[in-house]
DNA sequence: CGCCCTCTTGAAATTGTTCAATAGAGGTGG
DNA sequence: CCACCTCTATTGAACAATTTCAAGAGGGCG
């Protein structure tokens, strides 16, 4: 819930986007299109594409759509990270997952998202409307099969997690955690070493299906035994990668 | 390998297929297209989808696929009941969903399939070699937006059951399951009221990410307060179905 | 410099697990 | 058709991992 606040004497910090700002979109110049569901499109495609889209910029903290509201547009992601979550009615959140540079999001099985979706970093992404999604798609079929691999891709890594949440220990949980940043990281050709961690205790606690507390001193114990250094900065250097994936018990 | 059985004198109970046996498919007939990814087909398209597809039929027990193998074939069910699952080496289990009629699977991002998969009751399904899915979907853009489709609905439901891992009681976790078996079995038409719950508990209790035990203590408790009834052949009655609905705080 | 918020740390409480029997159900063979 | 056998489900009691409750430490920002 909440609101802009366009009291006057204040000025805000950022452009103050009512909800998401929007701009023209540049997919010539874009960084990360070789990851995104556009990587496969041609040169004509690429301009139609970019006649749909809008730039949005999202600061941290910031709703992107939640849960429930109408679906009408779809996201891929150009910069920052999201999170995106699902809550109980008493306000237990599990945080399904977090996503970055190059990733798809909004696809709904029905008319509604069926969970919210918000910025944990500043971030960016291209909006299209829905309802013109499948026109796209039916002039871009490339763009339909790679849309349909992002989500098996997806689902894979759903099932991971659902092994995860299911099954493993909060060692292994935490262990795996870094070990799918560091993966997502190097994928996109992010820093690994200092591998950035830039979300709170909460949404990782969230994210694996325990408390800030049990997070907490996992990470602590993991540094202790020397497997990872916490850095200041919310950056985490995976010291015995090794150890860590034998711990992460990993599928 | 399978094989026609055609062997004179010999009325075997089941087809004695080592793995699954094959049968040339009967599009035409199949009952259950509505559900199915071949149900936006044109009568063209469904004569090709049969001529490209191999019914199989698997009994309790069976694999259809192990994690890891070549992922070679996708499958839409016909009939009956499959899990899917995948394990970490010291043989703990995740039990990643429970498909019926009408469900597709054998999506893998990889070339390798993601996850296990065996028959829950005698089930039966088309297979189609997965190199010539690509072709399929090609000349077939309708079925390729209901497989995307597809996707997408069981993207959501990894999520809710995500949530259910993650965040759901014990209690919460069983109510869910039966009313999730419900809605699926109401979904293709089967029986609701006495609802066939075919799997064991250690499936379920693998599902939900418990134990047997718990599973049954709470499937006796859930009893004893009068919400189900549990019938002999595996079947259970959901008494208080809005006492379950409520219990299972569903999104 | 001090406030606020997040993270860390400690101790007690709990849910669910583990270990251990007992009870049932289904299937087989006499 | 019944007795037996085996596998699965149920139930009980002790245990353990994680949560809950409660402070305290650290860090960033105004």
């Amino acid at each position: 819930m909440a609101e802009s606040k366009s009291l006057p004497g204040v000025v805000p910090m950022k452009p103050a986007t009512p909800r998401p700002g929007a701009r023209p979109g540049n997919c010539a110049a874009c960084a990360v299109r070789g990851l995104t569901v556009c990587a496969p499109l041609s040169p004509a495609g690429l301009t139609e594409v970019e006649s749909l889209s809008t730039h949005l910029v999202l600061e941290p903290g910031q709703t992107l759509f939640d849960e429930g509201e109408p679906a009408d547009h779809v996201f891929n992601m150009t910069e920052g990270t999201l999170k995106v979550f699902k809550l109980l009615p008493d306000g237990r959140r599990q945080v399904t997952g977090f996503l970055f540079a190059g990733d798809f999001l909004g696809l709904a099985s029905q008319d509604t998202y069926a969970f919210s979706a918000e910025a944990v970093t500043p971030a960016r992404l291209c909006r299209f409307q829905r309802r013109q999604l499948d026109g796209l798609l039916n002039r871009h079929p490339e763009m339909e099969r790679r849309l349909l691999s992002k989500a098996s891709h997806e689902l894979a890594e759903a099932q991971e997690q659902m092994l995860l949440l299911g099954r493993k220990t909060a060692k292994e949980r935490v262990a795996s955690f870094l070990l799918l940043l560091a993966r997502r990281a190097a994928q996109r050709g992010a820093p690994v070493d200092p591998l950035p961690v830039p979300m709170s205790r909460t949404d990782i606690a969230d994210y694996l299906g325990l408390t800030t507390e049990t997070v907490s001193r996992t990470f602590t114990r993991l540094k202790s035994d020397g497997l990872i250094k916490l850095l200041p900065g919310g950056k985490v250097s995976l010291v015995r990668r090794d150890a860590l994936e034998e711990m992460a018990a990993a599928g």
